[in-house]
DNA sequence: GGGACTCGCCGAACGAAATTCGGCGCGTGC
DNA sequence: GCACGCGCCGAATTTCGTTCGGCGAGTCCC
């Protein structure tokens, strides 16, 4: 992990389908030796994949929301079954399970905000283990393309 | 927008480094086609970029969290300000902007939990539109790989 | 109802890229 | 100082991306 596979972590998670050649030739070094250190980061579990990003509202999903669930009992099996439950929903994008007060929270995009009051009656209220929740309307979602160790504390 | 469409996005999210003609093979059509429909696609603005997705414990930033932020006043200028500012920090991986009680709920990554609170004192404590500030740290968070277009409201 | 036009798909051909592999240089350890 | 090993390189081969001409179906207009 020395500075050029930070380089090309950088550069892959700019594009990930630029072309192994182009990449070599930015990192100044040979496209097999380029195509060797990829392969060995990806191999490394460092890069877990590679995927083409959607304009949600191009797919009819333009309104997104955080839904903040508290769910009990707070055993494993109610939290990966809720959590199993999420990540089949088509809504959901992101499932974070957090500590505080809430215990889920829930980034979901539909095509209009009364989908949103559907989404949580429908899916939401009536399940044993969801004891309270509360949505928040995304007003803007900004995600950090490029994404690189830290470098000084 | 019809079903080879939402074929071909479907697929690319799950591997968007795969050949054009496996991607064509998959589909039931003709390589140049498929290119052709990609290029649509990424030309409509439907696939906004291809990106790779790297294991964050992997760059040595295991420890993720979700800080909450409230902040004043609610004047466009400083909702800017502050998110450029959140973007610019090396530790943000997304930041969200909603509505609700909190004004952003920012998603950070850090080598270990003590840098959660160095971050929230160095980096968010000291600044004046900030007027309150919470942090939940994320026990799992699962991304679904695939999005696609609701089929059934 | 028929003819022409348009749009999208196909398949071959060409240029470029991915991948492999043998060899070389440098650093390390003995 | 010598031998070993690791990583990098560059050419050769295979595969792929990309272009382009033609074809068929569907449509619109007469």
């Amino acid at each position: 992990m020395d500075d050029i596979d930070s380089a090309i972590v950088r550069e892959l998670q700019r594009d990930a389908r630029q072309t192994n050649r182009d990449l070599a030739r930015t990192l100044g070094i040979a496209p097999s030796t380029c195509l060797e250190r990829v392969r060995a980061l990806r191999q490394r579990g460092v890069i877990t994949g590679y995927r083409a990003t959607v304009d949600l509202g191009a797919l009819g999903r333009p309104v997104q929301a955080l839904l903040s669930v508290r769910i009990r009992p707070m055993s494993r099996e109610v939290i990966e079954g809720f959590k199993a439950y999420l990540i089949g929903l088509p809504e959901v994008l992101n499932v974070y399970v957090v500590a505080g007060g809430d215990d889920f929270l829930v980034h979901v995009a539909v095509p209009e905000v009364d989908d949103l009051h559907s989404l949580l009656m429908d899916r939401f209220s009536g399940r044993r283990e969801v004891v309270d929740f509360r949505s928040s309307v995304i007003y803007q979602h900004v995600t950090k393309d490029v994404v690189g160790p830290l470098v000084a504390g």
